[in-house]
DNA sequence: ATCAAAATTTTACGCGCGTCAAAAATCAAG
DNA sequence: CTTGATTTTTGACGCGCGTAAAATTTTGAT
């Protein structure tokens, strides 16, 4: 290493003995300059370990190399796995990614939208609050920004929506659960956002398709602990006997996790055994589905396609800096994942 | 709304009629400015809605109001949890907090310090990843940057550190154990960090203490995977008769819902009632550790005393612009949170 | 109205780097 | 050793804002 440091390009051009307009070049694309230049910066460089400072960098650029990602609570595992992966694909890309969390608030999403016009991203990757979403603020951001939504969709608002065939998903999973038992109820809680929504209605849909008769039952709760409301409400819907069949489907895999707890309380054996008093299915195959007692049967999210998909959209977006012309979505159909518990 | 967008704060002086100083001053600190100038910027700003760009204002200012908060492995609850209260004192206080993950990775570890030091942060939160964690650059970067160590303790790098106090925890819950019922055997994976290290450490001092012989298994595994090694790890301790105890103190909870799972899948009924075969208990009290199949024991750790106590040491520092002289550990108690299943 | 204190404006420069045009250097062929 | 094409250098400006010093205005109290 060097003797002092190196404080910013000009310096470094100095001491590695080439302009700076060149080195600038360099560091946008290595192999934008001559065979001998970039030995000799790669040389300079690891004799004085200097970097560009990336805020900088992205202040005057064209198209800067930084990328937005957005999710509406962190804490949920299910967009912490989703925004690693597709953390992982913008990094992979040379790309700079941001992480941010609505942390469920919708002033701190309209927040974000605003220091991310700042970072002057070249994409941004957003999955909506839903329902407690400003419209209008979101509706702008995706005028100004290329943005590809995901998880939850607002129709009519971006270029592009990835997402989940809730339509399918539910479907497929009230198959199988009406094929080895009695027809499911849904157990759900007030919607936050558009995926609820259309779970619900898939139920009803699904159950109708099958001759069964639907039994929604909701419960209370508003905020992202989803565990403990399902966990509440279902400790209240069991004591209040208000089931009217064995077979539960909850609305996704965090309040599935809630009502096994309380169903554990109850001393009711959840599974698709002989011996069990109940059974219970989630949906979206969260991370930690497979660990809980018993493992939870539900239908996943194909979480890899969807990170991927959303990334080679928006990379390529960036690329030929087209916008689309019509409004795009792309679902992926769900799995259905066979475990114990129904 | 105005016609034409403000591009840049001369614009919104201009529209404003205020000087772009004044307006700068304003945005630094509203109150600093005149009552009746403040009143002319708020009017404009109903008008005109425009924003300084916040990477710009840091540009060149001697002390910016960025704050860096950097996790280990935000796919993990424990992290997404404390990163989130982190992150809302910060906001509340009136910084601009960026999250990181360091996705297990050292080598993303220092490439994030490395765009830290760009940000030009005011302070950084840091959970460094532990024995991974490439010192040097740790070390460097705390240097240069006033940071507070949380979680993962690496000594004598740093000015301060703020945690769990691992020896009185891990001492707590062996003592219920041992009066409750067998003394426990210690659960755990090579370690990844200090607190590992640590706990096992106090449990050896404890069952030492308490005139029990210690019994450690260790089970293999090197990812962040940490339910995934819990379990397949308990399978293999419960299928090779190695438990010498009924009672299992898993040096961390995510352990403990693997090893929960695997006692499941072989019919061991977990929980301190009587017809209960083994007694599962863990550490940290991580947020789904109440929704477990039992409940789960455990020792929390002190979450917003920690979170406060990092914010407060790290907002003074910045405050008075001061280095602590002599490096500073805060260690919390842990809290025996007893459930059903030890 | 008078005057000192406080605030604002003017003017100018800096942060670290992107980018562009023109001039100079380097290169691959011939 | 030319010639023409490609790169690099030079010089200059821009991004959006912070900051400092001096000149000017406003304020509030006398």
């Amino acid at each position: 290493m060097s003797k002092r440091k190196i404080r910013n390009m000009a310096e470094f051009a100095t001491v590695s003995g080439i302009s700076r307009p060149t080195v600038s070049k360099y560091f946008n694309d290595p192999g934008s300059v001559r065979e001998t230049i970039r030995a000799r910066i790669e040389a300079a460089l690891e004799q004085h370990d200097y970097r560009p400072n990336i805020y900088a960098m992205n202040q005057n650029r064209r198209l800067t190399k930084n990328i937005g990602i957005v999710v509406p609570y962190l804490a949920d595992p299910f967009f912490a796995e989703i925004a690693r992966r597709i953390e992982r694909r913008c990094i992979d890309a040379g790309f700079s990614p941001t992480l941010f969390s609505a942390h469920g608030s919708p002033d701190l999403e309209t927040g974000i939208l605003d220091s991310l016009r700042s970072l002057k991203p070249a994409g941004v990757f957003l999955a909506p609050l839903g329902r407690a979403s400003d419209r209008a603020q979101v509706e702008s951001f995706c005028r100004d920004v290329p943005t590809v939504l995901f998880d939850s969709n607002l129709d009519g608002i971006g270029d592009v929506f990835v997402g989940h065939d809730n339509l399918q998903a539910v479907g497929l999973i009230i198959d199988y659960l009406c094929r080895t038992g009695a027809p499911p109820c849904f157990f759900e809680m007030p919607p936050l956002n558009p995926n609820a929504n259309k779970r619900r209605e898939a139920y009803h849909r699904a159950m109708e398709r099958l001759g069964h008769t639907p039994q929604v039952i909701r419960v209370p709760g508003d905020s992202w602990e989803f565990e403990s409301i399902g966990y509440r409400g279902g400790l209240e819907v069991i004591d209040s006997g208000q089931l009217a069949t064995n077979t539960v489907l909850c609305s996704n895999d965090r309040l599935a996790v809630g009502f096994l707890a309380a169903a554990y309380e109850r001393r009711l054996r959840v599974g698709h055994g002989p011996d069990c008093a109940l059974r219970v299915a989630g949906h979206d195959d969260h991370p930690f589905s497979r660990f809980t007692c018993p493992p939870l049967t539900t239908v996943a999210q194909d979480y890899d396609s969807i990170a991927d998909q959303s990334a080679e959209i928006l990379f390529r977006q960036i690329e030929d800096g087209s916008r689309a012309e019509t409004r795009q979505d792309v679902l992926f159909e769900g799995k259905l994942i066979m475990r114990s518990s129904a």
